[in-house]
DNA sequence: CTGTTAGCGCATTCAT
DNA sequence: ATGAATGCGCTAACAG
């Protein structure tokens, strides 16, 4: 491969000319660059990125944390940064923490060695301090990590009222909540919407709020168990679509009628919700435009442009689908 | 962050003893040894890995190539990739390249300046020239990129012959193959152990073979149009999960009882042929493990360590379940 | 406007 | 067994 020494001779100027030219910077000659640019032509030269990323030390590289690129939510994620990094020239490295403390800190140490540009966490089990004294360019995705990070999430709260909402109007008359892990932000926010609009029902106890942890196989066991106490319940808000899913699993193993006995709603709009049967109602967010948000505002930051706002909270909707009774 | 200097000038020795002690490369005395890493600790020194790819003209990276992480099979491909990459202290840059071979080749250009030190391709769509003149270690999954290339796939026609066995002696009488993308090696194999069984049987037609894309969408609707024709048809072998659960899901929307209708067989074995309902029978192959296989193979061929074989094909299950009347 | 030169942090001959 | 010096390819003062 050619270096810039060898477009520097072809061209007949310094290797100092040559890179004003590459990098557009500094003063130099029309008629200069076209023979620099003709020399780099030429040789089919490009720079070499590493000899640049040492001089600079930058390397036009960021990272994103998430606990399992398995999960569908984190891979249209990762797929949203990925291609949006690639849009502006940044690569970007994944990293699968599992949500092990130690593997973040690995990971972080080793990219730091690389003079990473920045990272996006939607998994973070570090502490504010540990993220504040880390001195890189960061936003969190559905995460807070500290309050001097940006994040980017979905109206949480408000999007389990949407959901609690219709199913109050679409006659359920007894509503589980199958929350996410608790401490955890989102399965938080969630939770309160849901408590916002039933804590003061009658028939409202907070044994119909069960623990889990966002997989679909411990929500099957779960489902089984609270519909063995409570058969009555016709209703279920999901803390997510996994979740929802896994009910929805428990139902048709019970032979419980969905929706006509128990109608489900889930949140997040995975696209698995449209490949089970029927088809899950769900609280769409916008996944995609999450993941590019947080890469825009990561460049933003990486590059100083100035910051707009540092919470960006984006619109969710609420979809009905075959797992509950609205009407057409 | 220190610098190899720093611990030189702390440890009283030369930066080219420090070297050497960081590479165990060399002779250097025992006491010095000791000196040296004191001081590394002291200083809480760890190398540049940007300075030593510099130097060194190799990264510790790779490359792993996939159509698109959103597909389940290449999430979990791409989980094992990045987990035993991770073992080996390499890291791993994804790269969704959407099947497009003008991606591909921009990514691999912008790679090579990275000195990145090998590819996983699992997603090929350069020619076996373009592939050659490379000139970067390289194993394909799945994919046959030249002959050079080592490759690591799953038993595609015998899995496919053990499903459509199954299906034959599970009571089938006429039974249909929606295949993957024509030309796609997986696919035609897949096809061919398909035709191996039943090419010989009375009913057959080639009619009762339909093309599509691995996608679960276009298979709802091959489904239906193939239905309409053939109403007959009792048994479905998919060329993946995605046309399987696609195809099921067509059967559900026209109220056909699967499986006392009609007996349905997937490929891959991917986790959400377990999250729908009937769960599905499919062929299993080990994805995970073929991640595994396919980094190691790729580390020993960038280590210059002998290669045993040079394609494996790994072992594959058929896995009955809800959508198969097989005895218990 | 352009060239010279000194790093960036590490690896690696070649001496000693 | 160890050190001095050179190079990896590019950027960025500093001169001119």
């Amino acid at each position: 491969m050619a270096t810039i020494r060898d477009v520097a001779k072809l061209a007949e100027v310094s290797v100092a000319t040559v890179s004003r030219v590459l990098n557009r910077k500094g003063y130099v000659h029309a008629d200069t660059v076209q023979r620099v640019n003709d020399a780099m032509k030429l040789l089919n030269y490009t720079p070499n990125d590493i000899a640049r990323s040492l001089s600079k030390k930058s390397s036009k590289t960021i990272a994103l944390f998430i606990p399992d690129i398995t999960n569908p939510f984190f891979n249209e994620l990762a797929l949203a940064v990925e291609k949006t990094m690639q849009k502006y020239q940044y690569t970007t490295i994944l990293c699968n923490t599992n949500d092990s403390p130690k593997l973040e800190r690995q990971y972080i140490q080793s990219l730091k060695h690389k003079y990473i540009d920045g990272f996006i966490m939607a998994s973070n089990t570090l502490s504010v301090e540990e993220i504040e004294q880390l001195q890189i360019p960061m936003v969190s995705v559905d995460r807070i990590s500290s309050p001097a990070v940006p994040t980017v999430s979905s109206q949480n709260r408000k999007g389990a009222r949407l959901a609690v909402e219709a199913l109050l109007n679409q006659g359920c008359t007894k509503i589980a909540h199958f929350r996410g892990p608790k401490g955890l932000w989102i399965a938080d926010e969630r939770c309160q919407g849901y408590l916002d609009l039933v804590e003061e029902l009658p028939w409202f106890t907070t044994k119909l709020i069960v623990d889990g942890n966002f997989q679909l196989k411990g929500a099957v066991e779960a489902a089984n168990q609270l519909f063995d106490k409570y058969p009555d319940i016709d209703g279920v808000f999901a803390g997510n679509d996994l979740i929802a899913i896994g009910v929805l699993r428990a139902m048709q193993e019970r032979s419980i009628h969905v929706p006509d006995q128990v109608q489900i709603i889930g949140y997040d709009g995975i696209p698995l919700t449209e490949m089970v049967y029927p088809e899950l109602s769900t609280v769409l967010q916008p996944i995609y435009e999450m993941g590019e948000l947080a890469a825009q505002i990561l460049i933003n930051k990486i590059e100083q442009e100035p910051l707009v706002a540092t919470h960006h909270q984006l619109e969710v909707k609420l979809v009905q689908r075959g797992t509950t009774r609205h009407k057409h």
